[in-house]
DNA sequence: TATGAATGAGCATTCATTCAT
DNA sequence: AATGAATGAATGCTCATTCAT
């Protein structure tokens, strides 16, 4: 039974796929991984996407498009925003299963070769200044950009230890505290 | 008959392999690729490894003894032990591709769902102890285990940056000495 | 709606289709192709065609129809027309891409097992019997159907060639009064 | 049951190859083809040749290193050289079914655009000085080089002829006479 | 008529692994 | 102990053709 709106299809690819990256990672996943968690045929996939990577590729921007969106609505208190990224943080990294970060640093290992690694650096240093701006408006003691890069750095940190171990949710609401008492 | 004893050649496997698994992480290599590098005979390396995995972890089991004993043999002074400890990661984070931080992470997610998280688990609570009993020698004005905790993990973070981005010499020297002075 | 009656929708496929042709040949056109040339829809060609095969044999008999009418048109002394025809055919060798010599041999390779190869021993017969007639009504010094044969081979093996190497024009010309002199 | 002399292999490839070269043409045959005639698996085509491409230039190569053997051993009179040139090119445009002239077409064809249209013209050059040699022996009326090309032209026609109609032995006959009698 | 999403058979190619030698 | 020829499962991808709309 053919024929259905495409952008529909486009969608549930995009979400069975992401399944498929929750459950395997990245590198792991093949065409007819997605495939098969699609339910379509063999040629179906590539009228939409031409690889693994473009779905993937497409998944991320999505997802950054969402996170700018969240940002931006944000208006209050700096030391609240502060409190509430380390606890969107907080929770990404206790149920690493649900997201996509296996995955995510797959795909970085992957394409480390090819992608520039300045858009890397220019990423964490997008990610650095906007926090130090956070930082810079609550009553701080040290410089917050070295602040700012440690907090991101610890939570990468973080993120990537949750994937091979089960965090302790006490011992990450400890850590998060320590990084909001020395800013 | 190249090989008078065959644990020469199973030496010279892992020698090469390692080589290997520098130059392209842990995800990408295929038997071909060591077998290649080794420049014996397709069949032969069954005779002493039975897979890429197996390979990569003899190398690890290798290194962690090698660590445990360097580790053995340092009798300093607390302060200076920390600092030793910071400046041989500051080294690795700022020439990755030296070290096998690539593959060590892709193996390690490639066998997330395999391996037991505890050993994970295990190591990162023998990492954090040690360190928390250093610290704990130090004057100090933290708890030493979220201290240890903390310094773990964000030189985690550093590890995992310095894979996909150029880290900054300065900046990486200045995070250190932070961690230095907030424990 | 863009054409009033399909028969102009038909021509207009044939016309973009025999442009295809001209540019690849035979053997390398898909349907695809045809359809992106014609900018018309993936299934709308099969109500004008079922494959590209049917295509191609409809060009061929259109163009064979054309040449019967131009042939039938002619009423000259014989030397003149054998001398035209040659000319003709001398055209055609010298810019064979303009020209589907290429698709139509491809054609005929494709086929060679299904047609019946009376058609083309038939086709032959025609063409040399034809060349043989206004051979009769020249001084002749052999036997016009040895001529006729020898001119329509030698002919064959211009345009073949001229598919694989480029022809020097004035070698062409020269065979091609060689050929007049000998009938 | 595997192991066998790798060459002796490499040559049942090519014999296989050859065969199905013969009757499907270049265009047509697959990989599978070949694997499938060859009663071999799938992957083990490549230890041998990388491509249908590579195997038919193989037997390309290895042609015409036979008959540049054949041409090197003939030390006959003139007449006779010729002579028998013209009866091989009868006997191989009476059976083409038993020789690679759809193939080498098909094959020609589809490299006419990557090949440099030089190495045929070259090989036509060759070919035509070769059997102008031949003529300035003999007692000839024409110019040698024409008559070398006409000749050359005129099987090339036959040859492409016999592929998609039967050739009548008498024709052929009379015209080898005919191009004989007027060097 | 016309569309284009969907299908699935078909092809090339790679690679871990086996096993006769 | 060592070799490397052979295997076959797995993957990516293309394309003619169908059919609901």
């Amino acid at each position: 039974m053919p024929y259905k709106k495409s952008s529909e299809k486009r969608e549930m690819i995009l979400r069975k796929a992401s399944e498929v990256f929750r459950t395997k990672g990245y590198a792991a996943v093949s065409m007819t991984d997605i495939i098969d968690a699609c339910g379509i045929s063999k040629g179906g996939i590539y009228l939409y996407f031409k690889s693994v990577r473009e779905i993937f590729e497409t998944l991320l921007s999505m997802q950054e498009q969402e996170e700018k969106e969240t940002a931006d609505s944000t208006a209050e208190d700096p030391l609240t925003v502060l409190w509430m990224y380390l606890q969107t943080q907080k929770e990404e990294v206790l149920s690493p299963k649900e997201h996509m970060v296996v995955a995510l640093y797959e795909y970085l290992f992957s394409v480390r070769n090819e992608i520039g690694e300045e858009i890397m650096a220019q990423r964490f240093k997008t990610a650095t200044d906007r926090l130090a701006a956070v930082i810079e408006e609550c009553d701080h003691k040290h410089d917050p950009v070295i602040s700012a890069q440690k907090i991101v750095l610890f939570i990468e940190g973080l993120r990537v230890s949750s994937i091979v171990m089960p965090l302790d949710e006490d011992m990450v609401e400890r850590q998060m505290r320590n990084l909001m008492e020395e800013i």
